[in-house]
DNA sequence: AATACAGTTTGACAGTTGTCGAAATGTCTA
DNA sequence: TAGACATTTCGACAACTGTCAAACTGTATT
């Protein structure tokens, strides 16, 4: 049972990096220090104006990478900030390894 | 443009594998040596016997995989034996790394 | 409180996906 | 060449996805 769910849980993952958009959000978020610097553009507002798309869809797509156990989401005032949820890459590359 | 076009391996890739029943078949040549042994398993016909879906589908999803990149398909006789794709796999976990 | 900005929810829509059964094709063996 | 087995193609179908506009909520600033 315990593979079953690991697989759900990489399929999931995967799933979510296998739209362009959420890809390229991730990879934003993976290549900035957000933790460690004020203001390093990982942002949902951030994503709005990097990504052509609009702040609905963003927020969906957040939330799959949220749900998929990507990525965190810290509100800090005004702003939803992102950061990596490390666990889960590891996972990631553990299976490609 | 080309980030673009690497992006867009990625996440085709990624879909690839976002489908439960493909990962496992591709996890299944990821760790069975066939190009080493001749009788290893990674044939088209076993994985209709060892997953639970009929043999047009697996079809299918052996040509997603293919289409993206991540494992390569030969006829030995009756059978198609699949091989995994280092590259595409190597690409991946540099990705998360 | 009023305004402005950041983000979410809802409902809708076209497009894509996963699966199947039936029929076709390819390849070996008797 | 006939039969058996492996695989692909086709056509269909329900389910899911990505996006949007409109309306809503939450937070800070004035």
């Amino acid at each position: 049972m315990a593979i079953a769910q690991r697989e759900e849980r990489l399929s999931n993952a995967f799933k979510a990096l296998s739209n362009p958009t959420r890809l390229r959000i991730y990879q934003q978020i993976k290549d900035m220090p957000c933790g460690h610097m004020p203001d390093s553009g990982c942002k949902l507002v951030d994503f709005i104006n990097l990504l052509k798309v609009g702040a609905p869809t963003v927020s969906h797509h957040i939330k799959e990478l949220v749900n998929a156990g990507l990525i965190r989401v810290e509100r800090q005032g005004k702003f939803m900030t992102c950061y990596l949820e490390e666990d889960m890459r590891e996972e990631l590359r553990r299976f490609l390894g």
